[in-house]
RNA sequence: GGGUCGGUGCCCGAGUGGUUAAAGGGGGCGGACUGUAAAUCCGCUGGCUCUGCCUACGUUGGUUCAAAUCCAACCCGGCCCA
């Protein structure tokens, strides 16, 4: 007899694709129904490699996904690639990423906790690390720094060569003649086996992730382990509207930025990523979508989405705040991040004020910047970059604005 | 390991002895415009507290008054062969 479950529906929301294909929604229904009956947990893996030291809204689609589970109950195994960082995931990559240390990888992945908000109560955190029954971090050294080469060679034959470069990443690399170093097929391999080590049910990807997960699943059989379930989200388009959104793009918006910053980057995304920022980064109900004009729709995704990281109260500011600096409205506007001046030495030309407080990431770039109209003062444009102030006291408590998107208060 | 082609600024790519910080394009940044954005148009796009100085064409050394351009060795990559 055959039972008619549905998946719930927190779990159904920007759900790109999931496998095993074949009957997903009835095998994996019934599964968390199970778990449910039986008060037992699924183990629901996702991992991170501590690569970098932002993490941007992109990511966050993955890391709230895993929190509707652990509020519904399940355990939260967040893998920590310290060891797969060392290596690099080819994926997204067109060349062989580079090598980090043992002491980048550690430092990285003390600010990835962080940001997440390991330390912070659960209802101001992405993840739940207050109820210690739903969290399980584990560091992937633990069980790949001591395979031996047998164990190395046993996972290796469970994959071919034309499997990898059947692979999008591989395949594009192999075909525009850019290397591929050997070590790099050993990637999937290793993320795969994280899935036996920790005896996951379900694995939470991009869907970029598809194939690793996928070879998860392998492994997992070849152990004797019951396969994971995929489930792969999209990967979120970058504010650019065109890349996926990603640092080395700059077309992220990162969860530590202030509220201004945050707000004022997602009310102008362009049209045509509004819909899937809705869906990917809100709980909002979709059928606003058919009604409101894209200019509605920006302010409300933006606004929404700061609330989420900095509270409604916090938001709504940010929001009101940026349309008043739009509209030139100067003494109006009250929390506005604040720039110190405690550093800089006075007398000071304006081109090396911007560059000393890093604004720019040159001073020639501060001093195009300003000499190309992009910087004003409280609201006038200063064109000279060798324009003097003699003291903290011209400055001090005047609002600076470098193009459209940075915004200060100078302060001492 | 052998043969062969190649390595230029954020990326692609021109340049084969001298007004070359290096054409052109892309991207980025700024300005105008607009519903913010996009599209379009215009400007900027190595660094330096800068009327000048420094560093740059895989690396190192050499030839020359002068090198991205010539020579040598080395490093790295693609392809073909083993």
């Amino acid at each position: 007899m055959v039972h008619k479950f549905e998946l719930p529906k927190w779990l159904l929301r920007g759900i790109e694709e999931s496998f095993p294909l074949r009957n997903f929604d009835q095998t994996l229904s019934s599964k968390i129904n199970e778990a449910n009956k039986n008060k037992s947990k699924l183990r629901v893996k996702l991992g991170i490699d501590p690569t970098g030291t932002d993490i941007h809204l992109g990511h966050s689609i993955l890391f709230r996904k895993l929190r509707a589970f652990q509020d519904n109950g399940h355990v939260a195994v967040l893998i920590i690639g310290d060891f797969t960082a060392q290596i690099g995931d080819p994926t997204g990559k067109n060349k062989t990423r580079v090598q980090l240390s043992e002491e980048e990888v550690k430092e990285n992945s003390k600010t990835y906790l962080n940001q997440l908000g390991m330390g912070k109560s659960s209802d101001k955190s992405i993840l739940d690390f207050d109820s210690e029954d739903r969290i399980e971090i584990r560091y992937n050294s633990e069980w790949l720094k001591n395979l031996n080469l047998n164990s190395i060679i046993e996972l290796m034959g469970s994959a071919t060569v034309s499997q990898m470069l059947a692979k999008e990443e591989f395949n594009k690399r192999y075909n525009s003649q850019t290397p591929i170093a050997l070590h790099e097929f050993l990637y999937p391999l290793l993320q795969g086996y994280d899935s036996v080590a920790v005896n996951s049910d379900i694995e939470l990807g991009g869907t970029d992730q598809k194939f690793n997960i996928a070879i998860g699943r392998d492994l997992q059989r070849h152990f004797k382990q019951e396969p994971q379930y995929g489930i792969l989200l999209p990967i979120l388009t970058g504010l650019d509207g065109i890349k996926k959104m990603s640092k080395s793009e700059s077309n992220t918006v990162g969860l530590s930025e202030d509220s201004l910053s945050m707000y004022s980057k997602l009310e102008k995304v362009p049209d045509n990523i509004i819909q899937s920022y809705f869906e990917l980064l809100t709980e909002l109900d979709l059928n606003l979508l058919k009604e409101n004009n894209p200019r509605d729709l920006q302010r409300r995704m933006a606004l929404e989405v700061t609330s989420l990281y900095h509270g409604k109260e916090e938001a709504l500011r940010a929001q009101s705040n940026c349309e008043k600096l739009f509209l030139g409205l100067k003494e109006k506007v009250g929390e506005i991040p604040i720039i110190s001046l405690k550093e800089i030495v006075f007398p000071v030309k304006f081109f090396y004020l911007l560059s000393s407080l890093n604004l720019f990431k040159s001073s020639s770039e501060s001093k195009r910047s300003i000499k190309g109209g992009g910087v004003k003062i409280d609201s006038y444009k200063l064109v000279n970059p060798d324009l003097v102030f003699d003291s903290k006291e011209d400055l001090s408590g005047k609002i600076l604005q470098i193009g459209k998107k940075i915004i200060k208060r100078f302060d001492n």
